[in-house]
DNA sequence: TCTGGGGTCCTAGGACCC
DNA sequence: TCTGGGGTCCTAGGACCC
């Protein structure tokens, strides 16, 4: 999906079409309605506080603005930017809307988050058909009849790649956005994919990215070109021979349609640091809460988990984990407060809190599991009463 | 002006078992 | 008498993705 978040808020917000619009951050900047029929939007200059952008609409992108960037520093680009707070029940509401309707059309999608997705065309109806002098003529027309559905469903317009593989689609979807439709074949690779940046391969991240730049590697094609012992001596077996394998285009990752989730967690990052004995109080009541969320999110789903994590991260950013793995599962909330406070115990707390959070992992169906083998108090006993028996927070 | 929240996968060492 | 080979599970950290 194109700019997703912002494009959503653009729904219900059309008058900001074509600005530098940014969706982020936690206080509230929803628009106030004026009494003249118009609208009072936040501003990015107006912004304080730790929040990142989640989206930012073409034109905020236009200005520097990008996912993931710190609101304080996009405001110094884009300080006239529109700063709309995230509704992630919306988002959600329009992901489940975008997907139905890829469905329609050709129902063996991978599900990628909450704004992409990969679609096995292979046996759509037609998908191979010539139209015309066009022997891609059958693909265009699926591509564009996916479009469709999509923008009527929910008014939003999306991106696809069409290639042989999961990865190159990844890419082809990219280069035409937005709204575009892409179609790559393996004798497109050498022209169009390999003058591409190596942070295009979806796997190749910031240090990946660095590290090859410093051997002299910036573009696919160099990476191409790469022999495969020069790439396993600097990345290891397994990420070496992926790397090599991936500057070519090869990739044989089937299409999942179903897959399980391997944890659950809540985490909270405070608007300023804390510090275990000082801020106690809060601490404990802010522990307390994300076991409660999380043992609601875990029952809610019909999971139960046998690995309970705590992660903290402290001033100057350094993050913490423990783990701990009990013999029976669990989903609730006053044992995962227990669990994760034995954790809490083996962490050193000097330093400032920046954030606090919990995790269950070793996941299974509550229905999967006989009941005597699991823990859960009733209501009564809960997250305080467990607070309260231990030393910290 | 320091950097959200929710995830997955990989690596590596140690415990433990046969 | 100076120590095999294989396997699984647990833990901690880190890279990466949406």
């Amino acid at each position: 999906m194109d700019a997703f978040y912002a494009s959503v808020e653009l729904l219900r917000y059309p008058e900001l079409k074509g600005q530098a619009v940014v969706v982020g951050g936690r206080r509230d900047h929803t628009p106030r309605d004026l009494p003249d029929g118009t609208r009072r939007y936040a501003r990015l200059r107006d912004y304080t506080g730790r929040g990142v952008v989640t989206t930012s609409s073409y034109a905020a992108r236009d200005l520097g603005v990008f996912s993931a960037m710190g609101l304080m520093k996009a405001a110094l680009r884009a300080p006239d930017a529109i700063l709309l707070p995230a509704d992630f029940e919306a988002y959600r509401r329009h992901s489940r809307l975008f997907k139905a309707a890829v469905a329609e059309v050709a129902p063996v999608i991978e599900d990628r988050g909450i704004d992409e997705i990969y679609i096995d065309l292979s046996e759509v109806p037609g998908i191979r058909e010539p139209v015309g002098h066009d022997p891609l003529g059958g693909i265009r027309s699926v591509a564009r009849e996916i479009k469709n559905s999509v923008l009527k469903a929910t008014g939003l317009t999306c991106s696809i790649g069409i290639t042989p593989n999961k990865l190159l689609s990844k890419i082809a979807s990219e280069l035409d956005k937005p709204d575009g439709i892409t179609i790559l074949m393996p004798e497109d690779i050498e022209t169009r994919v390999w003058p591409m940046s190596v942070r295009k391969i979806n796997g190749i991240g910031p240090k990946a990215g660095a590290k090859l730049l410093a051997l002299g590697i910036e573009t696919i094609g160099q990476l191409a070109a790469a022999s495969p012992a020069f790439l396993l001596e600097h990345f290891g077996k397994s990420y070496g021979a992926w790397l090599h394998e991936a500057s070519h285009g090869r990739d044989n990752r089937p299409v999942v349609t179903h897959s399980e989730p391997v944890s659950i967690s809540r985490e909270t990052t405070f608007e300023h640091d804390l510090h275990a004995v000082h801020d106690r109080a809060e601490l404990g009541a802010v522990f307390t809460r994300l076991c409660e969320q999380l043992a609601g999110d875990l029952q809610r789903k019909g999971y139960v988990g046998r690995t309970v994590g705590l992660k903290l991260r402290f001033e100057g950013f350094v993050t913490v984990t423990r783990d701990l793995t009990l013999d029976a599962p669990i989903d609730g909330a006053a044992e995962l407060r227990h669990a994760a406070g034995l954790c809490l115990k083996r962490v050193d707390l000097t330093k400032r809190i920046r954030l606090l959070g919990v995790r269950i992992g070793n996941l299974s169906h509550r229905s999967d599991v006989p009941a005597a083998t699991t823990s859960r108090k009733t209501a009564r006993s809960d997250g305080k009463a467990a607070a309260e028996n231990l030393p910290l927070f």
